[in-house]
DNA sequence: GGCGTAGTACTACAGTCGTAGTACTTGCCA
DNA sequence: TGGCAAGTACTACGACTGTAGTACTACGCC
């Protein structure tokens, strides 16, 4: 009986590894052959049986799983991309702004990078959000 | 003549080299010792040796320079914080959210993470922001 | 039915990581 | 002044990563 090995905590990925996942994700499953053409269409230029030695190590890690499609392996990401972001971004705002997510959106509010119509869209995602759930005390 | 070496760029960083920055960056400079000590405090205890090893090759990698005082190295981050946690984002932020920090927030605020005073401080922080640079359009 | 070809499996290899022991050095105390 | 204690340097080692070549297999065409 093991631990029901919590999806919220996605292990450590390398860039690499992360942009697999990527591709798997985007098409939600591709062939070897699919991913490869796919990283080279990102300058991401690996040999075909890089992609393929990477995917079977990825798979011997439980990150992704297979089926076979007449000669084959048609892959999927056994994370949703949606529990590999939010554990990551939880560790990132755990590790960079002691576990406070307002902290980071001051912090991406300090940045150079939104402009005045981002934050009115924000405000506007922050109004819909209160009037969705007025009594939210998470 | 190498290139500028843009600090916005860090470099790949495991846990566990991020959790030596973090005492760096937390002291201001630390010997070895100390690195080891707060490790354990945090419980993560490694013998003192590991502790030296890794700090020598963050070294070797150039994140982490030393001085002598007395017969001990005091280690510093040659990477501020700051940098490495506005680049880490923004390779997130990319990954994940196309480069739009907006969705980042929204994503934050879809979360259960997000109280109604956090909504509150978020506004407020806006409002500030829309003040003092009320022509920002970056 | 033999062979090319697409595709997976196996092997390789240098580099890094996590982990730590052993060896070497030197300042200081008794 | 000799040895301990603190501290760094060197060595080790298994695991994993990035990278890819070679070997094996089998489907389908000629």
């Amino acid at each position: 009986m093991e631990p029901p090995s919590d999806p919220s905590e996605a292990p450590e990925l390398s860039d690499l590894q992360l942009s697999l996942l990527r591709v798997l994700w985007d098409r939600g499953e591709a062939t070897a052959a699919e991913v490869h053409e796919a990283l080279r269409e990102q300058d991401r230029a690996l040999a075909p049986t890089t992609v393929a030695t990477l995917l079977t190590r990825l798979e011997k890690r439980g990150l992704v799983g297979h089926s076979v499609r007449g000669r084959s392996f048609v892959y999927r990401a056994v994370l949703a991309e949606h529990d590999v972001r939010r554990s990551m971004l939880a560790r990132l705002t755990e590790f960079f702004f002691g576990g406070d997510p307002t902290a980071l959106v001051s912090h991406l509010l300090g940045g150079r990078r939104v402009g005045t119509d981002e934050l009115a869209s924000i405000s506007r995602m922050m109004d819909e959000r209160r009037e969705s759930d007025p009594e939210d005390r998470s």
